[in-house]
DNA sequence: GCCGTTTTCGGCCCGACTGTTTTCAGTCG
């Protein structure tokens, strides 16, 4: 039983408890405790096994016995009960941009309506019109909102959405008076997929701003357009060469409460609840405007205020889960977090050896651009057929290569680094001869996913145990949208990660994101240290440090936890 | 349904926008 399916089982109690009418505090009590297993590091099975679901929060005594029931028997009663009372396709309903639970209910009970297809043919023959709180316009809606829940919108890359809001910024800014102009949301915490994007914009014209962004040449749909807030539909070309739909909001705000706006558009929606029942607690009020007592505004300006007034210091945005960042807020003990400036070096980087499309000194000199002091050239080994992977022989020539290069460079080091499988039972893909004689080793897994979770457990620490590889590179082995990630027990591996001096991989590759933050977490809880590389296949792909280290603060990490803010002087011992 | 160095009961965020409506309910974030 995964954490998905108990967090889904969860999600759906709530959306059915929704529908039915029910107390809805209940129902947030459902998705709350979904949302905190979603964001676990460890299985909620081995925490309900040991009795520890209290733990969690969101979770009370009714849904720990309903995880237990799940974990135990696969299933949940109350869970049946509700589904036998709702057919099948009404839950789906819901996932429709413009329908809630009340219209769910109302077509329902009204029309009979219990799926996606009726209720299309429904508005279609001009039939919803007839029923009360329904009419032309709302058809219209729905149609057109059928249409785009069918294609599929899931959630963005970060890189995908950092380029629309880079498109969108230059667009605005070319268009309109921007005095100020901020992405909040889930891409400002940094979190590895986007579900939407949140622009804040202060402007001395609003209405050029609103015109400038519903005309934006990629929105495919405007969804509401308003005096200080509109949301549109914007259609862009993914990193996969295909294209995709992201919704996009905007809002605008006032100067003096710039800082209360974004703090309240940054979330998390969890941390904003838990600051807001903080300011109740000292006879204050938090909204999206300022922190007020009575009718007196104590802050707003900036979220510096903001957090001050709730006697707290600012909180970086990648922390703000509710994940007991405001606990440590309070006494003082926020981590100083990893900075992109902190970044010395990347150590996953790929030339045209292998699968890269770009040779070894044009690598080089992207990554000098950056201003790093060094970079690891890590090509793929001789199993990872499908991205030519190098023999040992063709693997050493591109070693004395680099030796060569090196040379002639100056306040810059290439590092002779390789990629390496790890084969099926666990053993590396280049005997330990010739790993011996790179720099270090990145060790991966590139095939047989699906091998079982103890079987896959022993494969990776058997690895990590090979006293020649230096860092376990994206951990998960998951591609976002394409390859779910291995079935694999985290606390063995990082645990054999600390013993063993390994660094553990916080890949930014695009589509890798990998290990996660939360998990990042988890593995310095553990004793490890981590590095934060980009995996990357060409010049620009190196940019996506910055995602890459986003993860990393979202996993409270600092500069010393990790090995490509070390100065080489301190790389070279540690991978040897 | 959850939560509690004020509470084991009584709180739990609320404002913008839309569409249908003659004053407001539903949805969304």
């Amino acid at each position: 039983m995964t954490n998905e399916e108990v967090a889904a089982a969860l999600h759906e109690i709530g959306d059915m408890l929704d529908i039915l009418g029910e107390d809805r505090f209940r129902v947030v009590s459902y998705h709350r405790a979904a949302r905190a297993i979603e964001g676990l590091t460890t299985d909620v099975a081995d925490l309900a096994s040991e009795g520890r679901l209290g733990d969690i929060p969101g979770v009370g005594s009714a849904i720990a016995d309903k995880i237990t029931e799940f974990v135990t028997t696969g299933r949940i009663a109350y869970h049946e009960e509700l589904k036998a009372r709702i057919p099948a396709g009404v839950l789906e309903l819901l996932q429709v941009r413009g329908i809630g639970p009340k219209k769910v209910q109302v077509l329902w009970q009204q029309l009979g309506i219990t799926d996606l297809a009726t209720l299309e043919q429904a508005a279609k023959h001009r039939r919803l019109r007839r029923i009360k709180g329904f009419g032309e316009k709302t058809e219209a809606n729905l149609l057109k909102a059928i249409g785009t829940y069918r294609q599929g919108q899931s959630r963005a890359l970060l890189w995908d959405a950092a380029r629309v809001v880079d498109a969108l910024r230059a667009h605005l800014e070319a268009h309109a008076p921007v005095a100020r102009l901020e992405a909040a949301g889930s891409f400002r915490r940094m979190r590895e997929t986007v579900g939407d994007v949140d622009i804040l914009v202060t402007t001395p014209d609003v209405r050029s701003v609103m015109r400038a962004f519903t005309s934006f040449r990629d929105v495919k749909q405007v969804y509401s357009e308003g005096e200080i807030k509109s949301s549109v539909l914007v259609d862009y070309a993914g990193y996969d060469g295909a294209r995709h739909l992201l919704q996009v909001d905007l809002e605008i705000l006032d100067a003096d409460s710039w800082g209360a706006g974004l703090q309240y558009f940054t979330g998390s929606k969890d941390h904003n609840v838990h600051l807001r029942s903080m300011a109740v607690d000292q006879g204050l009020k938090l909204n999206e405007y300022g922190v007020f007592r009575g009718e007196h505004t104590l802050a707003g300006a900036s979220e510096e205020d903001v957090y001050r007034a709730l006697g707290l210091p600012w909180i970086p945005p990648e922390l703000r889960e509710d994940r007991g960042e405001i606990e440590a807020a309070q006494r003082g003990e926020l981590p100083d977090l990893v900075k992109p400036s902190d970044i010395r070096g990347d150590f996953h980087v790929h030339t045209n050896a292998t699968d890269g499309t770009e040779p070894l000194e044009a690598m080089v000199g992207a990554a000098r651009a950056l201003g790093y002091e060094y970079v690891g050239i890590s090509d793929h080994s001789p199993s990872a057929v499908v991205a030519f992977g190098l023999t040992s022989e063709q693997a050493l020539a591109q070693r004395d290569r680099i030796r060569e290069l090196n040379r002639d460079l100056k306040g810059f080091t290439v590092l002779v680094g390789t990629e390496c499988d790890i084969l099926e039972g666990g053993a590396m893909d280049y005997p330990d001869e010739v790993l011996k004689e790179f720099d270090y080793a990145l060790a991966s897994i590139h095939s047989k996913f699906t091998v079982p979770r103890k079987e896959m457990t022993a494969r990776v620490v058997a690895a990590v145990e090979n006293p020649y590889v230096n860092v376990l590179a994206h951990p998960m082995a998951r591609l976002i949208g394409s390859r779910d990630p291995i079935e694999i027990d985290f606390d063995a591996v990082f645990a054999a990660c600390a013993r063993t001096g390994t660094a553990v991989e916080v890949n930014a590759g695009p589509t890798r994101m990998d290990l996660t933050g939360p998990q990042a977490r988890a593995a310095k809880a553990a004793g490890c240290v981590l590095t934060v590389d980009t995996d990357a296949h060409g010049g620009p792909e190196l940019g996506a440090m910055r995602f890459g280290v986003g993860s990393a603060r979202r996993g409270w990490l600092t500069a010393a936890d990790l090995v490509n803010a070390w100065p080489l002087e301190r790389v070279k011992p540690f991978f040897r």
